[in-house]
DNA sequence: CCTACGTCACTTTTT
DNA sequence: GTGACGTAGG
């Protein structure tokens, strides 16, 4: 049977769609129509997701219809001659927000399941990858190739469809977000798209001139927001009435069941030139590219159409017709016509009256406009219809082409010819106007010629081609200097400085790793320094990372590149090489730290050494004894008296034995022994000095005692030292750092020079005002000589938000968030005045971070995140590395490498969850510490291991566990890292609980990422784990928001920054009834903080938060105070002005 | 000797 | 809101 149907539209659980988009509503208007097959729409949304199957049935083969109980009750509001069968098929749309290639990708596709089984099934999958609730048309982190995927694995029979393909913010080829193939987007699975939406700004004839979507169907429907605007668009089908007739039709495009389209005339589209709205300019896309592409009025990027993007991407000239297209028909809704001949608003009561007599005298909408004799209305009561039909149907219409977001207009008649038709009656002698007949008034508009297109589209490509080629011989190339041009004079200035001691004083944003890195390139592509001489140290991997990537491609046949790496790693490694691997050691994390020390202290008990303080505090003096290049027979008294601790001396040598004796080392020590090393072994200065002729240091306000003395014993002259750092940004005092040591270095070294950087190219001015103001607010002994300025203009105000407590705070900024992603301006519909730049609709959400004083905020807030779909991740080593399963895999390997410790053998028995007491444990443990036996020795010497009241059963279990940890020992043998790790997840020694099992899996994938970097050198990767840090956790590439701590922050830049808790007692911290440690050092730190922002800042706070179980009153940071007023805008969180109730939305949330 | 329950103190930031 | 520790009771 011939049947039409419209397979996209939404329901009321959409954003800005009518109240009465239900169910009841599409049947009714579908009939009105004359509509068969209408999409059920937003069956991702829970709410609406139970209206379907409250009120559907199931009717022929995977289609539904309203259950007859209700049909009943509705049918008597359809008029007879409209009634019809309605079946509705389960349809969503997604949207997918992603980068890929570089590129924001913001995608929407259409979704289309047999069975309600399947939809639910989807449902859950789907709500795992983001919030399904929030919006009938959910906003995911997902690719969409993934989600297809996802959709084919959930059932067979379901298809995918993307969606109105051109439009420029939310399509697969979309100027703005999307692609310029499909393949691009799909890649392997592109042959499971066998259909395309063309949407409302495109017809079939402009998708013709793409040669990359023949074999496509194309599919027309409405994307209804209410249901009036039902079937606007819609699609003419001739097969049977079920779900995989009506697939089939689509996927074969079979010219017999698959009749054709109805199309909106694409120039009545939002979007089919381009233009500014605001600046009221509109132009064909020939005028855009000889304006280049600018707004002649406001000089900013115009707003692209459709029909620029279909010119860009054509390769066929315009009036070309694929083989297998089907016809269309262009049609203008009823209601359009009616307001037109009546001279009255489509929305008018006249028209609605006109309409109701039309449908009821002749039948459903689309027979009137589609296939009713047009003599037939003739006595229709209206004299103008018959001519306004038949001038439809044939295409004579008067068009004024839509634009950036503007509806295009139609006229069928001008007032001449009105008045001609109903004065004369004789249609015959009127002539029939051409299209685009008032030429005048869109002169600019005319069609470019197809050809000149072409040339263009070519000469625009072979451009982009020489410019990405000439990037490439540039790159491939050593010809570094010519690179210089990219750098101010400053920076060239430091790159180019003779040899001799330079001191750089960098604000945040000034290029400093840029500068560095150019520095070292220049040592060794002019200056012929050999790379093995150069040693370039940071305090962190990601910024060793990216000094080494950037080198990479500044020398790209430098081979090896010059060392760029942390203090610790670069302590490892040269103690390794001095200790000559004979000796293996480890890196100990904290919990190890701790675990030893709790060995050390319970060994003293037991000589009834008593120490008055608990494990935490006593390492913290250890540490601090060290970072002081203190022994333990030194005089501790600087380091204990504060607390009075007694034989803090000799547990502090109890501890250093047990690491001694199983070849551990803390991350202090690393530092502490290369420090002896330099000042003791003559033969080893002299050998790193001999090697290590040329330093640069990153940061270098942040270096503490020990790291300083490195430093010094290495270039006690300071020739060819170069060091870069800002004393505004030393936030590490707690761990020894010192800005004493930066500002002492024109003494240290008298003939240094000193530049200074000033340009900032990262963040807006407006962001480093304020950030000024806070660091310089009265006696914080700013230099202000270090003071930055940007060229950057944004936005001219942060924005302040309040909520009500730390979980309204956390939806606060999720929503925030959500609507930048989503597209909505989020301006213009919350905040409603607000002076600056337009809203910018290319944000995703790698695009965000949200720093914070304490890792607790973090947890709250990624827990709403996370229940709001939100994908965020945490930039936590802890979590990364120990709670989700990470550390019990990498414990695991290294007790079956020989490596492991006893620690790591508590964790892999937590890991398989094989019953073997803390207590038995404990005692094991103790006996192989006391007899100094590594573990994989105690683990043989098993035999010999008794103590009194030892259960045979706890003796069964171990051996057992031990039995199997060594079978799995000799089939892992020959495996490289990556297949043991999976090795051990598919076979643990006794199966895990559900929870654990996935909490592992996770696990594998992280840590196989950390892998990578290590390849084959499993050893090192094992024994220097503990030295990855927060910041190597964060994955730039994946697209989350990413919430970390401020000080895990530095070194970083996001485009929009939440700095949440910005609440006296965090922002300054203060402890519970203490003081503030170092007011400046937290001054210095919110600095660094909002300095991570290129376009927004967001401050927020609670007026309420938990604190210690209580419920405790907080007041805005005074250092945010220190900012002045005309910089801040306080805003209402849009929390608040919903209808909804708080409770609810937090519920949702 | 072991368990259960009540009380109190506590949560900064990282290589 | 929780974890560690101490005391009372089995």
């Amino acid at each position: 049977m011939q049947f039409i149907t419209d397979l996209h539209v939404h329901s009321k659980f959409s954003r800005a769609t009518a109240k009465d988009l239900d169910l009841e509503n599409l049947y009714l208007t579908a009939q009105k129509k004359g509509i068969t097959v209408v999409g059920t729409g937003d069956f991702t949304h829970p709410g609406w997701y139970s209206e379907i199957k409250e009120k559907l049935a199931p009717a022929d083969e995977g289609l539904f219809k309203l259950k007859d109980d209700m049909r009943a009750h509705f049918d008597q509001h359809v008029r007879p001659a409209c009634r019809g069968k309605v079946r509705f098929i389960l349809g969503a749309e997604i949207s997918n927000i992603y980068k890929k290639n570089g590129k924001t990708r913001k995608i929407h596709n259409l979704v289309f399941f047999p069975d309600m089984e399947s939809v639910e099934k989807f449902n859950r999958i789907l709500e795992k990858i983001g919030n399904i609730k929030s919006d009938g048309r959910p906003i995911l982190g997902l690719d969409a190739k993934y989600l297809l995927e996802i959709v084919l694995e959930t059932s067979p029979q379901a298809f995918l469809i993307p969606a109105h393909i051109w439009t420029p913010w939310f399509s697969i080829l979309g100027s703005k977000s999307g692609f310029d193939s499909i393949e691009e987007c799909f890649e392997d699975l592109t042959p499971y798209i066998f259909a395309v939406e063309t949407g409302l700004s495109s017809d079939p004839s402009m998708n013709w001139r793409i040669s990359g979507l023949d074999g496509l169907t194309l599919v027309s429907n409405s994307d209804a927001h209410s249901p009036s605007k039902l079937g606007r668009e819609a699609n003419l089908l001739n097969t049977e009435l079920s779900y995989s007739a009506i697939k089939s039709a689509l996927h074969s495009g079979d010219p017999e069941h698959y009749l054709g389209t109805f199309e909106f005339y694409p120039e009545e589209g939002k979007y089919h030139l381009d233009g500014h709205r605001k600046c009221n300019v509109r132009l064909w896309p020939q005028k855009t590219k000889e304006k280049g592409g600018i707004c002649p009025i406001c000089k900013k990027p115009l707003t692209l159409g459709v029909l620029h993007r279909v010119q860009e991407l054509a390769d066929r000239p315009e009036g070309i017709k694929p083989k297998h297209s089907h016809p269309y028909y262009n049609i203008i809704p009823l209601t359009e016509i009616l307001s037109e001949i009546l001279m009255v608003g489509p929305g008018s009561k006249k028209v609605k009256h006109n309409f109701d007599q039309l449908i009821d005298k002749f039948g459903p909408e689309f027979r009137i406009l589609h296939s009713l004799e047009l003599d037939l209305f003739e006595n229709s009561g209206l004299p103008l219809l018959r001519e306004a039909i038949k001038r439809m149907r044939c295409g004579k219409i008067d068009l004024s082409p839509g634009y950036d977001g503007e509806f295009g207009k139609i006229k069928i008649f001008n007032p001449a010819e009105r008045e001609n038709l109903l004065g004369q009656k004789n249609l015959f002698s009127v002539p029939i106007p051409s299209s685009h007949h008032n030429i005048e008034k869109f002169e600019e508009f005319k069609l470019c010629d197809p050809k000149i297109s072409k040339e263009i589209r070519q000469s625009a490509k072979a451009q982009k081609q020489k410019v990405a080629s000439s990037q490439k011989d540039a790159d491939a190339q050593n010809n570094f200097p010519g690179t210089l041009e990219k750098l101010n004079l400053e920076q060239r200035l430091a790159v180019q400085h003779p040899a001799g001691t330079l001191l750089i004083v960098a604000g945040p944003g000034t290029g400093k790793t840029l500068t560095l890195t150019y520095r070292i390139a220049h040592l060794v592509s002019q200056k012929h320094v050999s790379p093995q001489n150069i040693l370039a140290l940071t305090f962190t991997h990601h910024a060793a990372r990216e000094m080494h990537h950037r080198l990479k491609m500044l020398l790209p046949n430098t081979k090896p590149l010059p060392l760029a790496t942390t203090f610790h790693s670069f302590c490892f490694q040269i103690l390794k090489e001095y200790e000559n691997t004979n000796n293996a050691f480890t890196i100990i994390d904290d919990y190890e730290q701790t675990y030893f020390l709790q060995k050390a202290l319970d060994a003293l008990k037991q000589d009834n050494i008593h120490i008055p303080l608990k494990a935490p505090k006593i390492l913290d003096k250890i540490i601090a004894a060290k970072q002081r290049m203190l022994e333990p027979q030194d005089n501790l008294e600087s380091v204990a008296k504060k607390y009075e601790v007694e034989n803090i001396a000799i547990v502090y040598q109890t501890y250093q034995k047990l690491l001694s004796i199983f070849g551990h080392y803390d991350y202090d020590d690393l530092i502490f022994r290369i420090v002896r090393l330099l000042e003791t072994d003559k033969s080893f200065e002299i050998k790193c000095r001999d090697r290590f002729q040329y330093i640069l240091v990153d940061e270098y306000q942040d270096l503490n005692h020990g790291q300083y003395r490195i430093i010094r014993a290495l270039s006690p002259t300071g020739k060819n030292l170069f060091v870069i750092g800002d004393p505004n940004q030393s936030i590490y005092g707690f761990r020894g750092s010192e800005v004493r040591y930066f500002k002492r270095f024109l003494q240290d070294y008298p003939d240094a020079e000193i530049i200074h950087l000033k340009q900032n190219y990262r963040s807006t001015q407006t962001i480093l005002d304020a950030s000024f103001q806070v660091i310089s607010a009265s006696g914080c002994g700013t230099d202000v000589e270090s003071r930055v300025f940007s060229k950057i203009i944004g936005v001219k105000k942060l924005s302040i938000i309040e909520a009500i407590s730390e979980k309204a705070e956390a939806v606060s900024i999720g929503q925030c968030v959500e609507k930048m992603v989503g597209g909505i301006g989020f301006y213009s519909i919350d905040f409603d005045k607000i002076d600056g730049t337009e809203e910018d609709m290319s944000q995703s959400f790698s695009d965000f971070a949200v720093l914070y004083r304490t890792r607790g905020q973090g947890d709250i807030i990624a827990d709403v995140f996370h229940k709001a779909g939100i994908p965020c991740q945490v930039a936590n080593r802890e979590d990364a590395i120990y709670k989700k399963g990470v550390a019990e895999i990498v414990s695991f390997l290294k007790v079956i490498k020989g490596i492991g410790s006893y620690p790591d053998l508590e964790r892999i028995i937590d890991l398989t969850g094989i019953e073997i007491s803390a207590k038995f444990l404990n005692k094991f443990s103790a006996w192989g510490l006391r007899n100094g036996l590594q573990l994989s020795q105690a683990l043989q010497n098993i035999r010999h291991f008794t103590f009194e009241r030892m259960k045979e059963k706890d003796r069964l279990t171990f051996d057992g566990f031990l039995l199997k940890l060594s079978a799995m020992k000799s089939q892992m043998q020959k495996m490289n890292l990556e297949k043991k790790t999976k090795y051990i997840l598919e076979n643990p020694v006794l199966p895990p609980t559900e929870k654990k099992k996935e909490n592992l899996k996770t696990a594998s994938g992280h840590i196989v990422g950390i892998m990578r970097e290590f390849r084959s050198r499993e050893f090192e990767f094992l024994s220097q784990i503990a030295l990855e840090s927060d910041t190597d956790i964060y994955n730039p590439q994946s697209e989350k928001v990413t919430l970390l701590t401020m000080h895990a922050a530095k070194g970083l830049e996001f485009p929009i920054v939440f700095i949440a808790g910005c609440e006296k007692g965090f922002v300054p911290f203060q402890r519970s009834n203490r003081k503030t440690e170092d007011l400046n050092e937290e001054r210095r730190l919110f600095y660094v903080a909002m300095t991570r922002a290129k376009k927004r800042l967001f401050l927020t706070y609670a007026k309420k938060r938990m604190v210690h179980g209580q419920t405790v009153n907080r007041k805005l940071s005074p250092f945010v105070k220190d900012i002045e007023k005309k910089l801040r805008q306080h805003e209402t969180p849009y929390i608040y002005r919903t209808n909804t109730d708080l409770a609810v939305q937090l519920k949702l949330f």
